[in-house]
DNA sequence: GATACCGGTTACCTCAAAGATACCGGGATA
DNA sequence: TATCCCGGTATCTTTGAGGTAACCGGTATC
């Protein structure tokens, strides 16, 4: 909670784009890693979660605010300081998204694998209607 | 494999909608759990998968094809006939679908009754600005 | 004054996923 | 001839997540 959220801790090449997992919606399972450590501020969580908007990153929050995942403290400061912090619920979340990480680290190498078999290959126009009839188009 | 699939087996009062974990789009997870117990024709994938479209369920299986999840059998037969089953890949997201169900059978309902407390919570027009500083929005 | 800070809000736009509906080929069957 | 079946396509429309840009209030500092 203390030292500062690393920027490069999601890596802009991200390949979630490619992962069949999704914790939420876009930014929740990386909101939860974020907050994994500890309370955040706003303007904190903004830092990792490169190119988030304000607007999407308050949907986001609120949202989590409402499953109960997260829950928002307001300070009567100046200037004004709101921290998030994940509840138990929001944190039953992190087994989930190591099992994830796992299933990526375990299988994701063969799923791009054959990703780039399948779009490397011959685009046969009229898919395998005229195959052999054991042909497999995989 | 043999007998048919069971026309109920998602609930139509799916709590997908409330679930924060999804694999692949929206009904990857879905396909991947119908051809757990085998092969199945693509019409036969219709059934419990009330409401898809063929056109939406055809972009569903090409994408997991694509991506190594299932295979495709086309047979020169009259009615034509095609298969789908899943790979390996395919069969190593059952473990991660399980895990999913477990979050789910865990933690779903504390989600359901934040969210129901939270919508049911008098509104705050200018949400806790004004509130105590120590005061918890949730 | 003018500016900066924090944690947003508001209005508007964009774009891809999903759905609705209709249609297709081609052999088998009637 | 006509119809059915299967596994899709083709085309249009809708929806909603997400992005862009501008602005806000209240205080403190310049």
């Amino acid at each position: 909670m203390a030292e500062p959220l690393d920027p490069q801790m999601f890596d802009p090449v991200c390949p979630s784009s490619a992962m069949p997992i999704q914790i939420g919606d876009r930014w929740t399972a990386m909101v939860v890693l974020c907050l994994e450590g500890g309370r955040r501020r706003f303007n904190e969580l903004r830092v990792p979660l490169r190119g988030i908007t304000p607007k999407v990153l308050t949907q986001t929050l609120r949202a989590m605010q409402r499953d109960g995942l997260v829950t928002r403290t307001a300070y009567d400061e100046n200037p004004p300081r709101v921290e998030y912090e994940l509840t138990a619920l929001g944190r039953s979340l992190l087994t989930l998204i190591a099992a994830a990480r796992a299933w990526r680290d375990d299988h994701l190498p063969a799923l791009l694998e054959a990703r780039a078999a399948h779009d490397s290959s011959p685009a046969p126009s009229r898919p395998d209607r005229t195959a052999p009839p054991d042909s497999r188009t995989a």
